[in-house]
RNA sequence: GAGCCGUUAGCUCAGUCGGUAGAGCAACUGCCUUUUAAGCAGUGGGUCCUGGGUUCGAGUCCCAGACGGCUCACCA
């Protein structure tokens, strides 16, 4: 069938300029698009390669190595000087330069002159050397076009720095800003990092429902679905909590997941519509060995993707290294506003009044609990610079968590805070039946878009029996922004999710 | 969802008081056999985000909308 090129030309002056090049090569009885090339060294090997032959030459030689290579990569920069050519290709490994000349390459040099564009791929093979400049070049015998691009690359000076563009067509950016490689480099580092982690303390990685039936574990709007075959509404997950528990109940005594959470709310600089999250769950702990898990965890992630633990954040130099301070919740309101909680505003109206006094609002309907959390967030987060958990929350704010023993008031839980960015929430289980039960109908009093659903499922579990347990959640999104030090998570999520356009 | 800012050539950006739409890179045509943001000479390239309005005349002023960024709100 005739190929309709009508589609493309439409493109504009340079695609129609590509594909006249194309043409040209399948004139010429040439492949644009080989289903492969040569390639036998990478752009990085091969400048090893040639840098370890030399240091191998005894001291003073005239020699040069003699090295032939088969190099394939992007065309990122060309400069044409009649006869000769010089160009640099990129592959994953890095950028070398390639040396092309009429005498060596006859036809085929003009060929390269006329149709092959910044931005196609190309292979080459030929022997390595040094220039007058000192940079390993490979000084090509052959090349063959690899693939033809017919979209011009980005400016080669600013690249590209359209923020949009930057994130509809990602690849767009990751070809011209070498610097957002490398953030999506150390995401896949920390990651690995954090499975390393956790798998040497003893959690095994589990896999629990992204649709589940009824959504819980936090508190935030779900995104629904429908199965059509079973004809039921189905919510993409916002937490895997009540799974992983139900599996601590189950013997697997420490379970970790990694995996992406949905939650449909607004969306900002530290805030995606779908996030990944990393829960574990460690039967016999409390929620303060789960600090001492987060500092060793978070800590040893830095010291593998960063080779250190002392960071700079915006500018700040923030130390990851444990032990992390530990801020009462109560404590650090009082510090920062002179509220103590739990004596003169223990009661919600007083404390209220108080929030209204200064401004603060709490929706739909304040609860001692929101109120407290509304002051955390106001006055303790902003101020926190290093590492820091932030312990004992308001019981009504934490349906999931154990009560305290000394205060029937508040719960054994954390959020660990860094740079005023929260990156994880731990506390101590709730495993009594009776009393998760009691939470969830409490919770259904509020009733507000984000109070915890009943889960008699969940219920029914922990009616089985679930030893005392600590449980985490930490950010990964948030933890790779630490520690690439980008503000924005959009920077370090790979496809961000954007309005359709039109 | 609200406020502020932005959108001009493939990319990065100028565009004065409302008066023929500009530069660099990229592209095209020449010259150029060790360059590296190569160089030199020349040429082409525009839905000025979209739709209305004001005006003799709008990239520029007004209104509405789209998309994006930041801040706020909700949240991790």
């Amino acid at each position: 069938m005739e190929q309709d090129l009508s589609y493309f030309r439409d493109f504009g002056e340079q695609i129609e300029q590509r594909l006249d090049k194309l043409q040209n090569f399948a004139e010429r009885g040439q492949a644009a698009y080989p289903p492969r090339v040569i390639r036998n060294h990478t752009a990085a090997e091969a400048i090893t390669l040639y840098d370890e032959a030399e240091a191998a030459l005894p001291e003073g030689s005239e020699e040069k190595p003699e090295i032939t290579v088969q190099v394939a990569g992007r065309l990122v920069a060309i400069r044409i000087m009649g006869k000769s050519t010089f160009a640099h290709i990129e592959d994953g490994t890095g950028r070398i330069q390639i040396y092309l000349r009429k005498n060596d390459l006859d036809d085929s040099y003009d060929v390269f002159k006329k149709d092959v564009d910044l931005g196609d791929f190309i292979a080459v093979q030929g022997h390595l050397f040094r220039t007058r400049t000192g940079e390993v070049t490979v000084h090509a015998d052959a090349y063959q076009l690899a693939a033809k691009a017919l979209h011009p690359l980005p400016e080669k000076w600013h690249g590209l720095t359209d923020i949009e563009i930057r994130y509809r067509r990602r690849y767009l950016d990751l070809i011209s800003n070498s610097e957002i490689r490398d953030i999506f480099r150390k995401r896949s580092q920390a990651i690995s990092a954090m499975r390393k982690f956790l798998d040497n303390e003893g959690f095994l990685e589990v896999e629990t429902p992204t649709l589940q039936p009824i959504y819980g574990g936090a508190m935030a709007r779900p995104f629904t679905t429908h199965h059509n075959a079973l004809d039921m509404q189905l919510y993409l997950r916002i937490s895997d909590e009540l799974y992983l528990k139900r599996l601590i109940v189950g013997g697997l005594d420490k379970v970790y997941e990694i995996c992406k959470d949905f939650r449909n709310e607004g969306i900002s600089t530290k805030h995606n519509p779908e996030f990944t999250m990393m829960e574990c769950y460690w039967a016999y702990a409390d929620y303060e060995d789960m600090m001492r898990l987060t500092e060793n965890m978070i800590a040893s992630i830095a010291q593998e993707v960063l080779g250190t633990t002392k960071i700079t954040f915006n500018g700040q130099e923030v130390d990851l290294t444990p032990p992390w301070r530990r801020l009462n919740l109560a404590e650090g309101i009082k510090a920062q506003t002179g509220i103590d909680i739990f004596d003169t505003y223990s009661d919600v109206k007083a404390l209220w009044e108080e929030c209204q006094r200064r401004n603060l609002k709490v929706t739909p309907q304040p609860s001692w609990g929101k109120l407290v959390d509304e002051l955390l967030g106001e006055y303790v987060e902003p101020t926190i610079v290093n590492p820091t958990f932030i312990h004992t929350f308001p019981l009504d704010i934490s349906p999931l968590a154990k009560q305290s023993p000394s205060d029937p008031r508040v719960v054994e839980r954390f959020e660990a805070f860094v740079v005023g960015m929260e990156i994880g929430n731990a506390y101590s289980e709730l495993n009594d039946p009776v009393a998760q039960r009691q939470r969830f109908l409490e919770q259904q009093q509020i009733a507000d878009a984000e109070s915890h659903a009943m889960d008699e499922d969940y219920v029914l579990a922990l009616m089985q029996g679930m030893p005392p347990t600590g449980g985490l959640g930490i950010g990964v999104d948030r933890v790779v922004m630490l520690l690439t030090d980008q503000q924005s998570i959009r920077e370090v999520i790979l496809f961000p999710h954007m309005r359709s356009k039109e």
